[in-house]
Parts: C-alpha cells; sequence; structure tokens
DNA sequence: TGTGCACGCTCAATCGTTTGATCACGCGAG
DNA sequence: CTCGCGTGATCAAACGATTGAGCGTGCACA
C-alpha cells in the first residue's frame, strides 16, 4: 500500500551510507568491498522500506531495458502462442521481460513507433512476411533484431525450424505404411516455410524412391486447405495420402475429403505439420509432425542477448521433431 | 543503422532552438507558441536525425511508463489470447505497448519481480486463481491493477463477463428446441465465472419452468469434462441436452458422449460457452455462446487509463453475447 | 515617453541510478 | 617518524527528457 516511492536515497539515509553503496549492495557488484555490517544495515533498509529499483532510472544511466519485443502476426494463432512460451520462458530466465504486440492491434510500425528508442534491447520477428520496406524500418530504428522461421537474402538474423526434416519425417511415415502415391498439399508460394516443406518432401521422396505425387498450393487457412484439396481430389488419379504443410490447413482438407465422401484414414491418410493441442480434438484425430516451437522462441531470446552487435546469423534449430502418430494415417486401401 | 543515438539536444542544435522548444513540439504541447516557421525548422531537425524520444528519460521524468502488464495464466489457451488481443488493440491507441507475462514463464511473483518499480502503469490480471496472498503482494507493489473474468471480496476492482445472460442464451435456446431435461456440465467448484454460469442456468431454468437437470462440476479441461460428461450420462435418466460451462470441457463431454455410443445432436444436444476458431472444427461442429472477450481485454485498458488512485470498480461488461449455433444442437428425440 | 502585455523563446532544476574518481583512516614497513 | 597502501566507504557527474519560471523584444495604448 505504499504510495510513496521508496527511492535508493531514502534507503542510503535509513542505513547510514551513500547512495553509491547501496546501489552497489543491490546490483551485487563483485568489486565492492564492504564490512558484513554494513551490508546487513543495507538489505535491513531495502527491506525495511520495500525497495524496488526505479527501472527507468536505471534504463537511463545503463542504456539497457531488460526488455525484449516479439511481435507476431496474431495471438490467438496457437503456432505463436507457443513461440512466445518459449520465449517468456528464456527472457524470465535472464531477468528479462516480453513487450509483446501484434498485427492485429496497430502493426509493425505501430509498435516499434511506440516502442520509441531504448524501450527494447532487441527485437524478434515472428512469422513477418515479406513485407517491403520492413528491413529497412527496423534497421534504421537501431534495434537490433532477429527474425524467426523465416529467411530471405535481407535478413541478416534468423533462426529457423528444420522443416525439411519435418517433411521427410512425414513422408517416411506415409512410406513406411505401404502409400506409394503421395500428395503434397504445400504452403502458398511466398512463404518461407512453404519452400523448405517442399524441399523436404520432394527430397524424402526421391529417397523413397517414389515418385512426387501431385501437389497443389494452399493457403495456410482451412479454406485455403480446403479448396486444394477439392482440387487434388478430382484429379485422374488421386493420391492415397497427403503430407500437408500446415495443420490450418489440414483441418480444410479433411473437410473437403469428408466432402467428396472418401472416409479418413481408410481411403486416404493425411499428415500436417505442426503439433497443436486441436489436432487432437479433430475427428479424426489428427497425425502430425510436433516441430519445437517454444524452443525456437527460447533459442531466439538466448542469440539476441547473445549476439555482438554487427553479428550476422542463420541457423536451423536442432530441436527434436518428433511424429505424433493419431488416427489420421493407416495403410492405403487394398485394391 | 544509425548506431549513436539522436538526443533532444542534437535537434536542437541543428535546429537553432533550446531543447524545451524541442521537447514541447514533438509532444505537441498546446500551450506553446511558436512560429509556424520555427515548428517547420525543427520537424525537420527530427526528421533529418531521424529522432527518436528515449523512454526511460521520458518515464523518469513524468513518472508514467506508457506501458500496461498484462497477466495470464498461458497464451495457449485461445481464451487469453483474445482477451490479449483486446487490450492491445486498445492500448495501441492509448499509444500504450503491452508487457505480458503467463504463469508459464515464473509465475506472477517472478513476473512482479522481474516489472521491478515504475515499469509498467497498469496490471491486467486474466483468469488469476485465488491464489492467497496475491490481492497483498499486488497492493504492496504499488501497481494499479484490475481483475479480468473474476471477482472477490477482496478485489476492488474488476470487470467481468455477463456470464449469467451467456447461461441463459445457452438455456434458452435450448428450451426452444424442445429440451426438459437440460443437464450443466459446471465449471470448478473454486471458478467465480462457474459459479455465475451456474447461476445462470438456473435462473434461466426456473424462467423456462423446467426442473433443474443433473449438475455435475467439471474442470476447464477435456479430462475433466469427458469424467464429468459420463457420470452424468450413467444416471438413471441422462439429460437430452447438456450446458456445459467451457468449451474445453465440451471437448471432452463430446468423446464422452461418442464413447458411450450416443449421437449429437441426434440422441443429445450440447452447447458450450466461449467461441472459438476450433468450435467450427469439431465434429460435430460445437454450437457456442460467443462472449466479448476482446471487449473485455480492450476495457480493462481503458479503465486502468482512467482511474483514479483508489476509485474502486466492479463492472458487469456490456458487451454483444451471441448465440452461434453448428451442428451439436438440435430437437430432442422423439420417443 | 513610459507602461503593460503578448509573443516566442531560453534557463535550469529535476527525475533515480550508476560508476569512475577520490578520500579518510589505520597499519605495517622502512 | 613518515611513506605507502589496502580497506571501506563518499562524491559528483552523467544519462535524456520535461516543465515551471524567466527574459528580451516589439507593439499598443495612454
Amino acid at each position: 500500500m505504499k504510495r510513496s516511492r521508496v527511492t535508493l536515497a531514502d534507503v542510503a539515509a535509513l542505513a547510514r551510507v551513500d547512495r553509491a553503496v547501496v546501489s552497489r549492495v543491490v546490483n551485487k557488484d563483485a568489486t565492492l568491498n564492504i564490512r558484513p555490517e554494513t551490508r546487513e544495515r543495507v538489505l535491513a533498509a531495502v527491506e525495511q522500506l520495500g525497495y524496488r529499483p526505479n527501472v527507468a532510472a536505471r534504463s537511463l544511466r545503463t542504456a539497457r531495458a531488460h526488455m525484449f519485443g516479439i511481435f507476431v502476426p496474431d495471438f490467438a494463432n496457437p503456432v505463436y502462442a507457443e513461440i512466445i512460451k518459449g520465449a517468456e520462458a528464456e527472457a524470465a530466465a535472464q531477468g528479462y521481460v516480453l513487450v509483446t504486440g501484434s498485427a492485429t492491434g496497430a502493426g509493425l510500425g505501430g509498435y516499434m513507433d511506440r516502442l520509441g528508442q531504448g524501450r527494447v534491447d532487441g527485437l524478434l520477428l515472428a512469422g513477418a512476411g515479406g513485407e517491403s520496406g520492413l528491413v529497412e524500418q527496423l534497421d534504421r530504428a537501431g534495434i537490433p533484431w532477429i527474425m524467426l522461421n523465416h529467411r530471405s537474402r535481407s535478413v541478416r538474423r534468423s533462426v529457423v525450424l528444420d522443416d525439411e526434416r519435418a517433411a521427410a519425417l512425414a513422408v517416411e511415415h506415409l512410406a513406411r505404411l505401404g502409400h506409394r502415391r503421395i500428395g503434397h498439399l504445400a504452403g502458398p508460394a511466398g512463404a518461407d516455410t512453404a519452400t523448405r516443406r517442399s524441399a523436404g518432401y520432394s527430397a524424402a521422396m526421391r529417397d523413397a524412391g517414389l515418385p512426387e505425387g501431385p501437389i497443389v498450393a494452399a493457403d495456410y487457412t482451412p479454406a485455403g486447405g480446403a479448396a486444394a484439396m477439392a482440387t487434388m481430389l478430382a484429379a485422374a488419379e488421386p493420391p492415397t495420402a497427403v503430407f500437408v504443410a500446415n495443420v490450418a490447413s489440414a483441418i480444410g482438407a479433411m473437410e473437403a475429403v469428408r466432402k467428396a465422401g472418401l472416409e479418413i484414414p481408410r481411403e486416404i491418410s493425411i499428415v500436417a505439420v505442426h503439433d497443436l493441442d486441436l489436432a487432437s480434438y479433430l475427428f479424426p484425430a489428427l497425425t502430425t509432425v510436433r516441430m519445437p516451437l517454444a524452443e525456437l522462441g527460447r533459442r531466439g531470446v538466448t542469440l539476441l542477448g547473445r549476439l555482438q552487435p554487427d553479428e550476422a546469423v542463420a541457423e536451423v534449430l536442432d530441436g527434436p521433431i518428433d511424429l505424433i502418430q493419431r488416427r489420421s494415417t493407416a495403410p492405403p486401401p487394398t485394391p
């Protein structure tokens, strides 16, 4: 219920020492030579007054905010929620706090404006599309930033998931079940993740000695997935299994399969990238590839804390990727 | 790629005015009398140097951080994601930025510690359970705070949704379909929302002239919902329709119904509170009551900005509540 | 020819911490 | 007896913006 704020000076007065001493005690300055009893007096005063350092004053002096920013397209997308969770955990471990912003708020531009100067020590961009001028805008702000799960020539710092391995896991699973006509519902043309998942699909098919099945591009949305799957099923010889680049597309794809009068997994198997809670609530429960999304957020924060001002990085995250088998995949129908 | 930071003094020097003028121009101080040409000079200098105010210095001087904190149990829960979206939109409109924290990070205690003093101008607590000592801890920090969707005698500031009306909408929908035995999968005993939804259920049943059906408490989780629904179905005369207090419980409840060999909605109807995207992906698509979650977040931020230091508030949000009819409700079976 | 006032600025104190420099004191060595 | 040094502190200058008070013009009015 303290209304009047307690400052270093108050503590110093009560402990009968200089503010400098209090500052060094509070910050556990190792170079400080102090008598144990004095330290005790200081700590007691801190305790008694309920002193909490003023972060604005500290930031002003040290030019560090002890905050990181993270910008996502949409909080309601569980993929980004996982990334944020990981980022928050690592930030907390470093004593940092997270300033979140989303495209549903006022966009990246508005977010950066409100951030002003010196508010955050670094910025994490998750799933930012290739907005033109974005890189310039970011660099002009003079804030170190890292892009998550997206890379391009203009992005000097990025961490991405191993989408190729994820795709391989999915394809291998289907091939092991006996499928030979394995289609691919790819992501949208512009998306970097889509490119990498498609590359992984192609490589895995080649490794399995299978001809690349039909490939149709789809938005990362249920509607996009439904349309693409309808197209795929209308072909002369539809696949017996489909690797879908994204779980959102897969939801729509399943709907399209149902509409076409086919049964999952008896007549067609489906496996998608990203294991979200909702995958297990779908009917039938969706087989997925689990990506280390939280780890991606964690790694981003770690790098933000570690990187030197002009150090570049392009990392493929070395985290666990697992196939989560549920009910949507099974051996192909025997003709 | 500006590395050296631009300060007010730099701008002032370039524009050949005092720092004070620059400050007042930048902040659009209405009391400032200035010649248009001088203002132009200042703005041009700001532009040319790419000046952005240092938020630490500003916060130190004004004792306002232009940040609000928001603490949620879990980012991955779409209910909180919606609340955050609303809060962010309103915060952005006020020129504020949001510092998020979750229980999955380092808990409320850790979050508050990292917040220090003066980092945020106010704190929004969403869905915080009744942790003992929490209110004292919050008050001791001297930060204005508002609890969302939960109230108790020790909480002086809260905004809650109109859960009673939501329950009434659901019950009326079922009654209008012809159901007479309408059960209730209530929330956990401790939860404030559960209490209010149950009260709404009872009132609506009374209004409809129906006897209160079986009531079973369930955690707000799929597992909790499944167990509770199993119990309910095992009774002598199971209901033909169930009002479930939470969409997560409903997911489990639907599973339990399937396991019991009953068909939704032909043999039993289900309606739940909270309309999330995933509700439409369930099988069958779940009829829900849509609550203005984003509006709740928005309102919280608005109040944080408006309330006087010792002003209390206990508000029931007056936002739109709608029944979203999908496939999980239908008239009762004709015996 | 003063007086008063509005205009268009400038001055300088202040916010609370951090941190390099400095200082008093006592003690051991020469 | 004095010099030097380690110990355990203190001093004071930043950090960058805000803001109430002050100040010099020039013009209007008496």
